[in-house]
DNA sequence: TTGAAAGCGCTAACAA
DNA sequence: TTGTTAGCGCTTTCAA
């Protein structure tokens, strides 16, 4: 009776609502604890006990929901994934290193794509704030330590990819852009490049500051002067790249025989512009991005660039998240700080000076 | 005293609990249910209750909890995405066209990324059942008509795009394949080209079989012969299409002198096979791809092929999902098919058949 | 090994 | 216009 009961609960009711715990706990003869615990594999079921509610189960094609369960032990199983621009091969490359980690721990993707907008960034926040996630993922934020501090909740673990904030969180996972930038200068300078110029990204971005800073450290280090004029800002975007490329090229000041750009893109738009200016590359002009996104490899020229290890900054982040999401996790005291390492990927973009 | 008891939670408890709507209410003298009527803009409450109540909610820092809100109402305000893989430059695009559309009625996004995989899609599916997400949005399915009908909850509203399904769902947004295919064969056809093969992708996909019968149609309509040496499958990646290339080139049959490829990376993996092997494209070997991925007119040389409208793929699901989950919606009696049209994008990688 | 019962934080009748 | 009161579906003490 009770099965028939919770099996035509679907015809009854015209507003059909699920099978819940209670029918299969009424279909098996038990309370709702034990299917509860069932469910959740408590070894202290009677082998007898839960054959029979795992019938019941069945019988009923019963699928627990995660809404109860979620109010219940305030955990949803989600991790927010706030990222800058995912029509940027680079973050694509982010967000598989962080779905692969999130799903071999059974948790789901919550993604946020701000299209390089810190209000939508910010109003990213807030949502996850009331999604109660249980650890938020932010590669690439390009708010200010304010707003981040007003927005982060905080009882929300919280890593971040490639900045390092002030807010609390549990880490942050970043790339050693010194080691980066140095390598991409070191090869110019070696190829005979006196005069190199430098295309940067938003400048909210730390990445963006450091590889700046960088930049100028390792040019300082080998006597390269670095002119006002030399340094660029651009939207970090194929057409950002060709419009600072041209300011950089059709410039009244002495032109570059180099340049470091902040990213790939803005590297392929400074081809771009090369190839329309009848500039050879790397005849006349060398080119360094800076992430090696997939088609890097593909392009005519290949592209030199200083690789990211883009999976692993988004496999690295979840680890993280998920030791500190374990019972017993302490809340360690200093942040965790997890430094890889970039790769020069020398290619063909590349060349000795002109002389 | 009440706001006190409220304001001390944090302090007072060890395991500080977030501040709720009972604080709320309590702090400002009135019942829980109008503090949600204040929440949810409910019009009906006083001038003079909603800023008392609006005060307190300021002053205790109060953010509603979606998950109580969601087990009351069953709501999640979040889209399940379920895409076939992400360093494919053509999800993005779609990704963004979803994410932007669902932001804009305020809805979240669970993305799950299935690395080509039928299984994760099926897992994926099946998390989606337990998370109560308010719809699901497949694009590019690889799953059988059998697998999906089991796993797609009944009661979740499904969209796909790019695939006709036969399990119930509110609708389909696709592309003409047919008008694709059939506007690149005319173009090589113009070329002169009369040896044109196809390099195909998963065979589960959809697109790839409603592809595969144009370019079979289209061929047939113009007298093109297509032996089955001319049809190749690949994988749809760069290295699948340049493997697949191999076959087709170094194969003992006439070399065709174009190539119709079932997406971009594989069109990208052609020509560089074609490279490596000093075969000249265009010149002694035209191709054309499918979907203009962002960086496919920025190749060398850059790459004819046919456009899909990806973000209006994304944007047009989420409407159909919006549309649906209005109070008023009618469970319309059939399933809507929004048709899209893709463009030819004729670029350098095409050019007159070699004779 | 199992069950009773009290929540988790919010919404929504229905009454007042 | 506001409050009372049941839930929503699950977990988890505590007692039996």
């Amino acid at each position: 009776m009770a099965e028939e009961a919770a099996q035509s609960v679907e015809d009854a009711d015209d507003t059909p609502r699920g099978v819940t715990i209670d029918d299969v706990a009424a279909a098996a003869h038990v309370s709702t604890a034990t299917v509860s615990r069932v469910i959740n594999n408590r070894l202290v079921v009677a082998e007898e006990t839960r054959e029979r509610v795992l019938a019941a189960i069945e019988r009923l094609r019963f699928r627990p929901s995660s809404l109860g369960r979620n109010l219940a032990t305030r955990r949803t199983g989600t991790i927010g994934l706030v990222i800058a621009d995912i029509t940027n091969p680079f973050y694509p490359e982010v967000v598989r290193g962080v779905e692969q980690a999130a799903s071999s721990y059974d948790m789901s993707l919550l993604l946020y794509d701000t299209a390089e907008d810190s209000e939508r960034e910010a109003q990213a926040l807030r949502l996850l704030g009331e999604r109660h996630v249980d650890g938020v993922i932010i590669c690439a934020s390009r708010l200010s330590e304010d707003r981040l501090t007003t927005l982060a909740r905080v009882d929300t673990p919280l890593v971040f990819i490639n900045r390092r904030p002030t807010v609390p969180s549990i880490g942050t996972v970043d790339v050693d852009q010194e080691v980066g930038v140095r390598a991409a200068v070191a090869h110019l300078s070696a190829l005979g490049h006196r005069r190199i110029a430098y295309i940067g990204g938003p400048e909210q971005s730390q990445v963006q500051q450091r590889r700046l800073a960088a930049f100028k450290g390792a040019c300082a280090g080998r006597g390269i002067a670095v002119p006002a004029s030399s340094i660029v800002a651009a939207s970090p975007t194929i057409l950002g790249g060709k419009d600072a490329a041209r300011q950089l090229l059709h410039g009244d000041t002495t032109r570059p025989t180099a340049i470091l750009a902040y990213n790939d893109l803005i590297a392929i738009g400074v081809i771009m512009a090369a190839r329309e200016d009848g500039i050879a590359v790397p005849g006349r002009l060398s080119i360094v991005g800076h992430d090696d996104i997939p088609l890097a490899g593909v392009l005519q020229p290949p592209l030199t660039t200083v690789r990211q290890p883009m999976r692993e900054l988004g496999a690295r982040a979840v680890e993280l998240l998920y030791a500190r999401l374990q019972p017993g996790a302490a809340p360690s005291p200093t942040p965790a700080l997890i430094r890889l390492t970039p790769t020069l990927m020398a290619r063909a973009s590349t060349g000795p000076a002109p002389t």
